[in-house]
DNA sequence: TCCTAAACGAGACGGTACGTCCTGTCTTAGT
DNA sequence: ACTAAGACAGGACGTACCGTCTCGTTTAGGA
């Protein structure tokens, strides 16, 4: 979210950053303005304004960073577990003042061309991730070969986000647990009725 | 979204609605502002505010008027060609000017209470259609007897709002298409293993 | 400099017609800000802006109120004396408060149309008075015939805020003693030589 | 207007005074700032900022510089043609491109101490020329012996810059005939009362 | 039919934040 | 060593809306 022309202040870009999480942790990313981030960062707003073309720009820095500390997708061969272990992490994290901001993003997406693309971008890596995970249990068997990968994804983040941000029910953990039961039947190949093996048994 | 003391103007009322209308769709709801509802309206600021807490509250009446006239859910007694007729319209719908409003009015529901709750008894009516419609499919054979019905409207309207609301992807036709598909084995009650017809006839 | 629609508080105006006249007096016109009168005045920037189009505009009402409050022209029946009295009482006005202001407001006018329009205003009522006195004072022969008043003013007024204006020298009393001496032949009728009573004396 | 320590700059000294000439010329002093006169001069603000205090520093010196150009004051023998010829030059500067960038000075020294005092340096240059002038006549008999020349050179310019600096009339060549007609009488020495010509001969 | 209380239009008000502009200082590279 | 470039903290600008608050002026019902 800005070029780097080493000219650059990193400690100034520090400190904006952080102002800006913690402003949007007590008061939520829509009542943060640009002015009270420039105060408790001790910048001016020039300064801010100088490197992001709008709050959410720097929000969605402020996420990456933080994104970036995370171990990638979960892999311990056994593809419906790591998916239960990944939601799990997934709706967990979005209880967390980091999801707020993250709900915030999202919210500004659907106004502003910037917040639209910061999301997309990150929510390309994640979903990237997914895939790859996807495609390597499918070709241990444990996918239905014929599941376009992306649309698997779709099912499976669909219903976190449909229920996280449209607020239609509680996202406890049983909940995603439901779903993926649920899931299963279109995500594991079919039975081989009867005699052979199960379908997840090595 | 209002008491109606008999005293109050039909007019006005009307007015307010239609400017604020007229004005989301000329400039998005983000952008929409009271002042200028109440200028296009002919109407003082007091009169709104008199009536509506917020400008979400305004929007929220217009979706509401709008959405009455409606039919209700598709039953042609298949129950998967009227889900992917109502998954049609509903995508459909998402591209007018009725689903730019909706857009703002879920980025809305992200901060304001009184937006959350709009969206949210408005959803509640729209899923208890849909599980409506599902328990009828179910007692006639044509969805799992063990499938949540609730769970089962999070995974088919999951991915519709989750494409449409964070762009992963293009929301096409055929996206949805391929959805229900995947869906299929999840939805559909398991076939019986050799004996009887599968669940599709072909 | 500002119409008045009934609708307007007073209380503000004052307010700030006072904040505005004290933050000058203490830092000088061009070091007051809108947003200090505004927030001395205890009153919002937008009513500042809703009734006057810029700062000079304000200190320009606070100069022409205080000095509605001035008696008119000095008239003892004698014009040198009381073009003495008037021009000392001038050049006492510029060493007060009043006067630091009213030098920002020329140098405004320099500038600002706004500014230099209330300026020439201003003027042109002082100047009308004192062309009014030169009448009077020709009528009773104390006064050259061929002398345009107009320019006569400016003959007496000039030099008092050249000097004032551009520092050239110090402003004393004996100064302008000495130039009305100076202009003395200028103003009043040539003696008659020799022959005949001396100019003033009845 | 500045320290030279030979190290300096004399392309860049040229590129600015030209810059800041230039941008006053289009915009007025006022709207001249020194980022824009620094990136018209291809030059760093640091570097303008070394060497002048202020902007008012730096046209200061554009003044001075176009200014000893001039001729001295004008003297053909006969001091009235010869204040006529010069009041008549300096009001058709003043309304030449200098003449604004002049006027712009005495408005900023009203409030700098810098611009004030580079206005009275270069005043004191031209009264000392006029007050030469002037004497140079009294000695011819052209001028009262008893009149102070500094009060003298007040009451030729004061009507002048009063005119020029308040607007309160246009500035036109009559108007300085006007002037120096009225000034005469306290001027030139008084007729002999009987003997010998008339002061204008007719 | 009149009376009265509400709802209404109009818009002033105290505020908050906006994004821009310029100030004068400072830091960093490049001659 | 001086320069060009430009980042930086600071602060005022004038604007746009916010939500609240009088103001008279309709206007609709109950007396």
């Amino acid at each position: 979210m800005s070029t780097a022309p080493s000219r650059r202040s990193e400690k100034a870009r520090q400190a904006i950053l952080e102002a800006a999480f913690g402003l949007c942790v007590e008061r939520g990313l829509a009542a943060t303005t640009i002015e009270a981030i420039a105060a408790r960062a001790g910048v001016a707003k020039t300064t801010i304004y100088r490197w992001w073309p709008s709050k959410a720009a720097i929000l969605l820095e402020v996420v990456e960073v933080r994104r970036s500390a995370d171990g990638g997708y979960p892999d311990t061969g056994d593809i419906m577990a790591d998916l239960a272990t990944q939601t799990a992490n997934v709706t967990r994290l979005f209880e967390t003042e980091l999801g707020a901001i993250w709900r915030g993003l999202i919210a500004a997406a659907q106004t502003e061309d910037i917040a639209a693309e910061g999301v997309r971008r990150i929510l390309r890596g994640a979903i990237d991730e997914c895939v790859a995970r996807l495609a390597k249990a499918r070709d241990a068997g444990q996918i239905r070969e014929d599941l376009d990968l992306e649309i698997a994804v779709e099912l499976i983040y669909g219903p976190i986000y449909h229920t996280w941000l449209l607020g239609t029910r509680a996202m406890s953990p049983p909940f995603m647990d439901s779903v993926l039961d649920a899931l299963r039947p279109s995500l594991q190949p079919p039975p081989s009725c009867g005699v052979g093996p199960p379908p997840v048994a090595g």
